[in-house]
DNA sequence: ACCTATTCATAAGG
DNA sequence: TCCTTATGAATAGGT
């Protein structure tokens, strides 16, 4: 919308980002409290700015119910069992402890992901610099290693599969004679011809991979039948239509 | 948008109520997808069917990172508002959830240094990859930029120092010649010439900073002796250990 | 903040 | 649920 399509990929200019996210934060508000009331659903719904700040939207019943209700929904298994005071007394110390060590954590997650590098000197962006590098190359190798596994698997498969055609056509073939000789009066019958292949291409072997990656995920992650559909259209796994 | 206006009010007929959803449901959530890739925010959407199903998108932070964050912001009004005996009942029941998010947490670091790969699929392993790459890119930028800017800072001290060299050189040589002509029974002291100014390149420059940040380090040990949290988060302006 | 030219989302109907 | 189409909304780029 607007003059000229936009790539989905982050805008560089701050300014332009800014007034983009101005924007289009009351457009998604908007747009959340309208299913909220044509649909008669609840929702949620929370964004920070790059710069910290907090927007949040929530149909009536307030954030906190919702969130609640989430955590239900999410985490019912893991709802307490223990009531073991003394357990949680050892809990409860620990606690600190283990805010600032995710605290830490996700600081260096978004640090992997190249944010909040501000605070950052020259050594250690070199160090994260050849951390990541290192990742990134062994990543790389595993998905050609993984991508080489499917395609010489597809590959059999596809010899099995052009062998055990080939021997039905025959099959077919014979019969046909034997039909034909049996009764000619009998005009020969369209037979099915052998399937023609298709020409496999390494396109086609990593479509085919996905897909097959798709359907064996069934229920435990992204369904994702056409591989065009992107993430944000996945049902959550717990969703059972 | 589409034929006729809507008004904002519940949908009665059960069916275009659940068809509207549906559609508008992947809307909202493409558009809060397109925000925060767009602008670069923290996004969490959670959307409750009637019926109850729950539909949620957030940034690849994931969901629980969200919440929290959102958590942390009121959290001043929460300490004003329970009490200390309240605030550890929370916690204990929180515990096992940050036990959780601290393992994925390490698993996810892990995985971004390219260990512990084989549970992932190739989807993953793209995702993965595009991540890490578009966060190296920012880590280069922003070292260059660093790096840009201690050249510039020195180049600007080597200048000011020249001029004031400059200048010194001048007083000697002036006071020099009152000496001499006051008494020249005295014999010409061997007077200290002006410093020799090193030609600085841009090699001797990062150098030279990189000897700074060192010396400025001197005597930090790292802490941390277990965790995966790699050596440049250490030093963060934010730890007060 | 306001103004348009455009692109996008989606209501209606199969 | 998916497709198509007509139409109103959202918004990118400018001012």
């Amino acid at each position: 919308m607007g003059r000229g399509r936009v790539e989905l990929k982050r805008i560089e200019n701050k300014i332009s980002r800014q007034v983009t996210f101005s924007k289009r934060r009351s457009g998604l508000l908007k747009k959340a409290h309208e299913i909220s009331v044509l649909c008669d659903a609840e929702v949620g719904l929370i964004v920070f700015s790059t710069k910290g700040k907090l927007f949040e939207y929530s149909t009536d019943s307030s954030m906190e119910n919702i969130l609640d209700r989430y955590e239900r929904y999410s985490y019912a298994e893991q709802r307490m069992t223990t009531n073991d005071s003394e357990q949680q007394q050892n809990w409860s110390c620990q606690y600190p402890k283990l805010v600032s060590r995710i605290e830490l954590l996700q600081r260096s997650t978004r640090n992997f992901l190249g944010d909040d590098l501000e605070p950052l000197g020259l050594r250690e962006l070199q160090s994260l610099e050849q951390q990541l590098d290192t990742g990134l190359k062994r990543i790389r190798t595993r998905k050609n290693q993984l991508m080489h596994e499917s395609i010489s698997e597809l590959q059999k498969k596809e010899r099995a599969l052009q062998v055990q055609n080939n021997i039905l056509a025959k099959q077919l073939e014979q019969q046909k004679l034997v039909l034909n000789s049996a009764s000619t009066s009998m005009p020969p019958q369209p037979l099915v011809s052998p399937l023609p292949l298709p020409n496999l291409t390494i396109g086609s072997i990593a479509r085919a991979t996905e897909a097959a990656k798709n359907s064996e995920n069934r229920g435990q992650a992204p369904p994702c039948s056409t591989s065009l559909v992107p993430p944000w259209m996945l049902r959550h796994p717990n969703n059972k239509d």
